[in-house]
DNA sequence: CCGGTCTCCCGAGCTAACTTGGGGTCTACA
DNA sequence: TGTAGACCCCAAGTTAGCTCGGGAGACCGG
């Protein structure tokens, strides 16, 4: 049922390049593939959803090795739960600020995008939002930020 | 008011490094400091607040490069608002595709976190929920993905 | 069965984003 | 006033993550 294909054909199905799978092949992001007769490597359906699983993840500005730790998560279900719930966890704490920050940053250019269909030039607060101490895990003693920031003008 | 302080001072508030701080000027994503008398750069609030938003902008994968058009966005405020319109919209939108997926994610982690907290071994789907095809932008022309996956089992 | 395209492997090359080294200067504190 | 610890600058080095080149073999439509 699930048809095997090229190196090629992967490549394209991912958006990604050959060389670069082959590359994922040599750093044991991506299992090394079956060989057809001719040693071309072949691929089937599981590959493409992992190939496309890492693409994204990189989009998303995941490492490599923070890819393959969660490739391991899936890789390995007979991990002990605690362990998996470490990593899991600990991917989730991750996550959930940078989905904090990056709901701000839109929020931000959601508001200027708006400013401007009203057809005044939007005032960019973009530094502002995403240095809001709030968001901040670094461990601040520096000269204080003069709490009085952001107040939402409109 | 805004008191000045060094480069090292301003390392420690934005967790990063001095000589991140000095190639973060060498390349022109801060302003040249101004100095002091003994020819050390000298910074305050503003620069501080820049430095967080590169760093956590660094951390949510964003290159430097995109981090420059962010910044340009707020340091020419005299920009057309047809141009400040056209750049807050197309990262917005990139940014609206990166909380589609990293929210997926989110989703999934916590289900695996969940399951374990229940006692069970949690079985890893992160790799169907991010290469989800309804999240791709990639133009799929491959082998189809039999599109019976995902049925939100429990 | 032939030409064009794909794939093989290998190593070297490349870009982004820092990081390190080294030799000299400034500043703060005792 | 002297010295430890910032800070100065520059060039070179490092790491991650690809990307390219080249020559040889595989595959496929005509």
């Amino acid at each position: 049922m699930t048809a095997e294909f090229s190196i090629g054909r992967l490549a394209k199905a991912a958006g990604t390049s050959v060389q670069t799978i082959r590359h994922y092949e040599r750093i044991g992001l991506m299992p090394t593939a079956p060989r057809s007769d001719g040693n071309q490597r072949l691929y089937d359906q599981a590959s493409r959803q992992r190939l496309i699983f890492i693409r994204h993840a990189r989009e998303l500005g995941f490492s490599l090795e923070a890819i393959r730790e969660l490739l391991d998560l899936s890789d390995r279900p007979e991990q002990s739960c605690a362990s998996v719930d470490a990593i899991a966890r600990r991917n989730l704490e991750a996550v959930e600020q940078r989905l904090l920050r990056l709901s701000a940053l839109r929020q931000e250019l959601a508001r200027m995008v708006d400013q401007c269909r009203g057809g005044r030039v939007a005032d960019c607060r973009v530094i502002e939002i995403l240095s809001d101490h709030a968001l901040c895990l670094v461990d601040d003693h520096a000269p204080a930020p003069d709490h009085g920031e952001l107040p939402r003008p409109v």
